[in-house]
DNA sequence: GCCGTTTTCGGCCCGACTGTTTTCAGTCG
């Protein structure tokens, strides 16, 4: 049966062809929307289709229903298939290019034949590009460097090679004496997992003086754009980031403009206009009155349209508007909830650190526990503990805790479920420690039966608190194992095992949309580092951000309880009622 | 193609920049 994002991604190249066939862009957008709705439903489409109607989901109308009906069907969209009899499937990567778009996409293929980014390139270089009616050379230059970092980069950056960058950026920019407030917007402030580039938001008394300081740091490679009030640079690793030097009292509307995203400022201000106003970065306008209402804060723009301030995390049109407007936006965990991490290695593993020194940093960032979770035997490289070696690791720790005072170590491991579904220490190892994680390094190519048996057998063992990172993605590198995300979850509920929310800006797995329908279904999740450096502890800010965009409470998360809470809930055996 | 507390028809988010033009289309955020 077709899983939604199948469906999901048949309707959202249909809205591809449909923009380069130039057809209605409302009918365009209307089918981009309906992908995306699909996308981030948490229950089956297709079961919906065959036990309700489809038109009952918002976005969805009978026309759309009638094209995903015919998708589960049969496995085609008859309008796609006609689409891709008449255009080269590559031409939808093409629009995409940076200063491409549907228009010159269509004319380079139609008058030069090109249907492929290479043959693309090869136009714009020996001068048939610029040669077009509308085109130049300074378009054939572009498109040229665009591919050329395309090919170079091959896709988004990930926030946690991006963020460093961005906040030291930040941090210099705010320290010029001309700088008054100095903020990062964009989808880096929303810690999108992947991020295209860096946009900068700032006030100053002398706007040119922070464009020129900017433009000279030495991050910078090189400088694409420079006006007194807005600059682009490429950083020598080859982040863009944009810095607009906007005025005081429109640094609110600014702000919130730039931080977007895109799909979230337009339903902002589809209901502003139910309001009465017309909301754009230069303020927000009372229809009726021409007024118009320079904010200085963002604050002051969501309190205009009579809701309650949405933190950028939140700001995906997955729901949030309706819960500002009804006052029913959820508390967000954040850092400072945080009391421990449960799925830390040491140096009796592939960790770099000593239990005792993992500890200390653990305490100095204001923790109360940690969990040592080195790997099992079955990962010979990571130097794996057996059963033999976790006993002696266990008294170690415990010398460890008796010479500390306010700071507990509890005694964990990283499990491995191997590929025949058995786990990779016997039971009576695993019944001395404080927390068990099952993880899987290994048949990660199997079927989805084989892996979900594995993960199923795992969760149903009474020694199992949690799953780590559940999915096994390496975001931009390895897709996920064949899980059934849905199922994980619903055995999750019922078994009452934790799933990980695991940091690593390369993992973040769960993601944020599976962390929120975990939450939905009563799982409790626990946002881990993983780390396997003392400074990989700090990773754990990108897995609050991806929770935090998945709605998550500080209620679902198990390592905001206290070392007692703690304690007391692992001296009971799991149950789903947990708390 | 979807939607509705002015609506079942006529709307649908807004503004600016770039490169190409000589008044604007296309693209972007």
């Amino acid at each position: 049966m077709a899983a939604n994002r199948d469906i999901a991604a048949a309707l959202q190249l249909l809205a591809d062809f449909m923009e380069l066939d130039g057809v209605n862009k409302y009918r365009t957008i209307a089918v981009e929307k309906a992908a995306r709705r699909v996308a981030e439903a948490d229950f089956s489409l297709a079961d919906l289709a065959r036990e309700g109607d489809l038109t009952d989901l918002p976005d969805i109308g009978p026309k759309i229903a009638a094209k995903i009906t015919e998708y589960l069907d049969t496995g085609r969209i008859a309008e796609l298939e006609e689409f891709r009899s008449r255009y080269p499937d590559d031409l939808v990567a093409i629009q995409r290019i940076q200063g491409v778009g549907p228009k010159t996409a269509r004319k380079v293929w139609e008058e030069l034949g090109v249907s492929s980014m290479d043959e693309l390139e090869a136009a714009a270089a020996d001068g048939r590009l610029a040669a077009l009616p509308g085109l130049g050379p300074k378009t054939a230059a572009n498109i040229i460097k665009a591919i050329g970092r395309l090919k170079a980069r091959g896709s988004r950056l990930l926030l946690g090679e991006v963020l460093p960058v961005a906040e030291e950026c930040v941090a210099l920019l705010a320290a010029l004496p001309e700088a008054r407030e100095v903020a990062c917007a964009g989808s880096v402030r929303r810690m999108k997992e992947t991020v295209k580039d860096v946009d900068i938001i700032a006030t100053a008394s002398e706007p040119e003086a922070l464009t020129g300081a900017f433009c000279s740091l030495p991050l910078v490679g090189d400088v694409i754009a420079s006006g007194p009030t807005k600059c682009s640079v490429r950083t020598h690793a080859g982040v863009q980031i944009d810095l607009r030097v906007v005025p005081d009292g429109l640094y609110g509307n600014l702000l919130q403009h730039f931080t977007g995203s895109k799909e979230h400022n337009v339903a902002l201000r589809e209901h502003a206009i139910s309001q009465g106003f017309k909301v754009s970065e230069y303020g927000v306008e009372e229809t009726a009155s021409g007024k118009v209402h320079e904010c200085g804060s963002e604050a002051e723009v969501y309190d205009l349209l009579g809701m309650d301030y949405i933190p950028p995390e939140l700001r995906e049109d997955s729901g949030e508007i309706a819960a500002a407007l009804a006052g029913a936006l959820p508390r967000l965990v954040s850092g400072a909830d945080i009391r421990g991490d449960l799925h830390v290695h040491s140096d009796w593993s592939d960790g770099h650190a000593p239990i005792r020194e993992m500890a200390r940093a653990a305490q100095e960032l204001g923790y109360e526990y940690i969990a040592i979770s080195d790997h099992s035997q079955s990962l010979g490289m990571t130097g794996g503990l057996t059963p033999e070696k976790l006993e002696r690791q266990l008294e170690e720790v415990a010398r460890i805790n008796d010479g500390t005072e306010g700071f507990r170590i509890f005694t964990s491991i990283e499990v491995d479920v191997k590929a025949d579904a058995t786990l990779d220490l016997p039971d009576d190892s695993l019944a001395a420690l404080d927390f068990v994680t099952v993880s899987i390094h290994s048949g990660f190519t199997q079927e989805m039966s084989q892996i979900m048996e594995r993960l199923t057998a795992a969760m149903e063992h009474p020694l199992v608190r949690a799953i780590g990172h559940p999915t096994g993605r390496l975001i931009n590198r390895r897709d996920p194992y064949e899980v059934d995300i849905e199922a994980i979850i619903a055995t999750a509920a019922r078994t009452g095992t934790a799933l990980e929310v695991n940091s690593h800006f390369q993992r973040l797995d769960l993601c944020d949309l599976h962390a929120r329908a975990a939450q939905d279904a009563g799982v409790r999740l626990v946002i881990n580092s993983d780390a396997h450096h003392i400074s990989d502890l700090r990773l754990l800010k990108y897995g609050i951000a991806t929770a935090r965009r998945g709605w998550v409470r500080p209620e679902t998360i198990l390592n905001t309880l206290t070392a007692d809470r703690l304690a007391r809930l692992l001296e009971r055996p799991k149950s789903p009622t947990d708390t």
